[in-house]
DNA sequence: ATAATATTTAGATATTTGTCTAAATATTTA
DNA sequence: TAAATATTTAGACAAATATCTAAATATTAT
């Protein structure tokens, strides 16, 4: 949780969540999208690995990432306890 | 968003929110709930009042936070692309 | 085997962040 | 008006973060 939304807080990272809600992506196709190199770009990917929003999975010379939507339903669990009703 | 999503990165304002929304509270009596100063507590505040989360409202000597879930419901719409269909 | 390609790891640096103490401001009470 | 109470503002500092370049690792192609 904490790590999700430490994730989610920054801007890249986000953007990077919504390139992989079309389709999934190679690290490289990825960092073609930003005008951030190489190493930073796999430095989010890191994060967000570490936060569960993201898995990644060898072929070949390529990496390919894929968004994992388990941690966005934890996320949005934790965001509907406040539209309860107030008392 | 981005104010939003900065304010919720920190445990302790997380707490804040989660106080609040349980009923409105002064600046102290959310002081109180943590073990944590005064000043460090008003920063948290000033912080999620940037992000939209809370309003503050002086009445007297006091001052009454409360949670406002305008932001939330954003943040909910946000996360909610992320659950629609693979294609 | 060597070169080329894809990606990460390492190390450095400037900026941001969370916390603190001390001081300032505002309100109420004696 | 002076003292007490509630809260914020200011300034300092250590830790965390985003970024970079250079180097390392792994895979594929020549």
């Amino acid at each position: 949780m904490n790590l999700a939304f430490k994730a989610l807080n920054d801007a890249t990272r986000r953007e990077i969540l919504q390139l992989l809600q079309e389709r999934d992506m190679t690290a490289g196709e990825i960092v073609d999208k930003f005008r951030i190199s190489g190493p930073s770009i796999s430095h989010h990917l890191d994060l967000l690995k570490q936060a569960k929003l993201v898995t990644a999975v060898k072929e070949g010379q390529f990496i390919y990432y894929s968004l994992n939507t388990t941690v966005v339903d934890e996320i949005l669990k934790w965001m509907m306890q406040f539209k309860s009703k107030k008392k």
